[in-house]
DNA sequence: GATCCTCGAGTTCG
DNA sequence: CTCGAGGATC
């Protein structure tokens, strides 16, 4: 290899970084607009970090590495800071630690029997808080550190900054002390306020750190005020009296002064901490604000302080970053999937980008509306999501990073599959193919057919149901019941044995009962419980088919809509033919006597939702038992929740469940619960 | 008529 | 998980 040129462009990615580093920067700090994720600015800062401390000679003083953050904004009263407020080192993982603990036992071999406080790190806007007599006098940003913003005016509207401490008027306050904290909104709060801000017309935040910091810089304190941030107090900054020496008893005194403090943990070596860190990092959904990451800090204050500096950011603690959950990337392209019901449904072709482990293509962009109530344009930078921890969504448009070759976004015209044109139903958001016979719908409409709610035809996935529908072999959903095993035998990547078994499959799916079967149906608005009612009143699909909407609309979850695409669905020529071709291959189940004996009836009553993997149970038999049991399975938590089962890696239910204040079992909880046993 | 609850439909990646 | 919409309830 070229030594030579490798060097060149190690070098042209240094000037690079810092480039970009540069431009950020002043976007954060100054325009309060970021462009890209503090996780992306993170990373750049740390590769820019990792050539320089490669090449120590590049290293220059303008680099971004030698100072925290930008000019500050002019409209605000600049303060200077009575000690620099510093910046943390980050970590990505678990080893990252390990090397930033070994790196400080080499400075001071105290480091090695310490302890740590590990506590959250807050996404949202550093505050300096001044308090004169236990008066607070000044608050302000921290701007780049040793220059912020003075805020004073908005902070006060903030209803956890005490305006005098200590807050219960008990003992003497010092004379003088400044703290550090975070101004922060919940998640709650911040999607209550877009709620309120979309409902208004108003532009929306993209994420609560954009909101709390947003609403802080306004330069009308009314406007701070109308907003619900919140505050957490976790250091002192200056004080003219003693104060505890370790960071674990100068959080109890700071509680004690009355300002709100993080939760934190106090762990007696490194392994704990990091372990902490873990359970924590997995917890992540249930905490109520959002948190970037974890701060690890060696408890003992002197030797935090003994560790010194290495260029902005203190040897004594350090920030182990989450993986990230909101990223930013372009937004290629967008294109249109029709839905089973004929839905077209845009979706986001991504420029590929990690999000929470793994690598993101695409995301759903739900209807056109919400393309359009976003303004999301193609060739836009947008920020993406994962909701929970699985289906990424596009939570918006950076405005801020447009360069003006942006395309607004036309919904398609025509069907993308079949060239119908499309219909809309007015003040409905979804547009439709109508076309009966469009191809897409067909292989949907299959796809449906065979799923595990439905027929269960194992084994016959969507590139199969795909092969047939292109071969020309399957026209309807019954057509897989008079499906040749020479028909199977001519596709491609069809040996004897897997012809077989999916012709077995199919043999198998015969005897489904009732209610699968009008699931398999796919009649709009019809899934599996409205399937299961119907099969309980009605004793076949024949006396399905005479049902009047009168007749249908008596059963309890069946309105008018409902009942009338029932009747429309069987009253339609080409379902007809379909039943009696179901009939002719034997797919003609008969309700069947719905008296399997409940266990008991001691969850008579009560509804159940269930968060989460349980150790014993799957879903399905955890509903089955709770059903078993004479209780009630729902999928969204509401006020009329009895209880949420919740089990590993819980989703944003558990959340809602104690907004909500539901009481949370375990799986043992509910076994004993069912047991009747308190 | 408004609000809450429940259901259905579409969906990502490995 | 998200959203929209239908249905139930006050």
């Amino acid at each position: 290899m070229d030594t030579k040129s490798e060097t060149q462009s190690l070098q042209e990615r240094l000037e690079e970084l810092r480039r970009e580093l540069n431009y950020h920067n002043y976007r954060y700090h100054v325009l309060d607009d970021p462009v890209i994720s503090d996780y992306e600015y993170d990373r750049m800062m740390a590769e820019l970090r990792e050539i320089e401390a490669q090449h120590p000679e590049w290293i220059t003083p303008d680099s971004p590495t030698q100072r925290t953050g930008g000019q500050p904004a002019s409209r605000f009263q600049k303060v200077r800071h009575p000690h620099a407020i510093l910046s943390l080192a980050n970590a990505f993982d678990a080893d990252g630690v390990r090397a930033w603990f070994e790196r400080i036992r080499r400075v001071d071999d105290r480091v090695e029997h310490t302890d740590y406080v590990v506590e959250p790190k807050i996404d949202g806007l550093t505050v300096v808080l001044h308090y004169q007599n236990g008066v607070f006098v000044q608050g302000a940003t921290r701007g780049d550190g040793v220059i912020g913003e003075d805020i004073t005016a908005n902070l006060r509207t903030v209803k956890a900054v005490p305006l005098r401490i200590p807050a219960d008027g008990k003992g003497t306050p010092p004379g003088y002390l400044v703290v550090r904290g975070e101004v922060y909104m919940t998640i709650e709060n911040f999607e209550a306020l877009n709620k309120r801000l979309m409902e208004a017309g108003e532009k929306t935040y993209l994420n609560p750190r954009n909101t709390a910091a947003g609403s802080l810089r306004q330069l009308d304190p009314t406007i701070t005020a109308s907003r619900p941030l919140d505050l957490f107090v976790y250091s002192i900054v200056a004080a003219d009296v003693e104060v505890p020496d370790t960071q674990w008893e100068r959080l109890a005194y700071l509680r004690k002064l009355g300002f709100p403090t993080p939760p934190a943990e106090l762990c007696p070596d490194l392994e704990k901490a990091i372990t902490t860190c873990n359970i924590w990092a997995e917890k992540r959904n249930e905490i109520p604000f959002e948190a970037d990451g974890i701060v690890i800090k060696v408890n003992d204050m002197r030797l935090q302080a003994d560790l010194g500096v290495v260029g902005k950011d203190p040897r004594g603690a350090i920030a182990y970053k989450f993986p990230a959950q909101e990223v930013t990337t372009q937004l290629l392209d967008i294109r249109v999937n029709v839905g089973r019901t004929g839905v077209l449904t845009p979706y986001a072709v991504l420029e590929p980008v990690e999000i929470g482990g793994v690598i993101v293509k695409q995301a759903t962009l739900h209807n056109f509306d919400y393309i359009k109530g976003k303004d999301i344009r193609v060739g836009d930078r947008v920020m993406v999501k994962r909701a929970g921890d699985v289906i990424p969504y596009v939570i918006g448009p950076i405005e801020g990073a447009r360069t003006g070759e942006e395309q607004v976004y036309t919904p398609p015209q025509v069907c993308p599959a079949c060239a119908t044109p499309v219909q809309n139903i007015p003040g409905e958001v979804y547009w439709y193919c109508v076309n009966a016979a469009c191809p897409a719908q067909l292989v949907r409409n299959l796809e449906h057919f065979v799923s595990r709610g439905a027929m269960d035809i194992v084994g016959l996935g969507i590139r199969i149901v795909e092969q047939l529908v292109a071969e020309g072999m399957v026209h309807d959903v019954a057509d897989l019941y008079y499906l040749k095993r020479e028909d199977l035998l001519s596709l491609e990547g069809f040996a004897e044995k897997k012809a077989d078994n999916i012709l077995q499959s199919i043999e198998n799916s015969r005897s489904r009962p009732l209610e699968r079967v009008i699931t398999a149906l796919g009649i709009m608005g019809v899934g599996e419980v409205t399937a299961s009612d119907l099969a309980r009143h009605f004793p076949d699909l024949d006396a399905l088919a005479a049902a009047t909407s009168e007749q249908l609309q008596s059963i309890d979850g069946i309105g008018p809509n409902i009942a009338e695409a029932i009747v429309d669905w069987f009253q339609n020529p080409r379902n007809r033919q379909l039943l009696e071709k179901l009939k002719a291959a034997g797919v003609w189940p008969r309700a069947q006597n719905n008296d399997r004996k409940p266990v008991g009836d001691s969850l008579a009553g009560m509804t159940f939702v269930v968060t989460g993997t349980l150790p014993t149970f799957s879903r399905e038999e955890a509903k089955a038992f709770i059903q078993a049991h004479g209780g009630k399975v729902t999928d969204s938590v509401s006020k009329k929740t009895s209880y949420l089962v919740r089990g590993e890696n819980p989703g944003s239910k558990l959340q809602k469940a104690q907004d909500l204040g539901v009481p949370v079992l375990d799986e043992a909880g509910l076994r004993a619960l069912a047991e009747g046993k308190r």
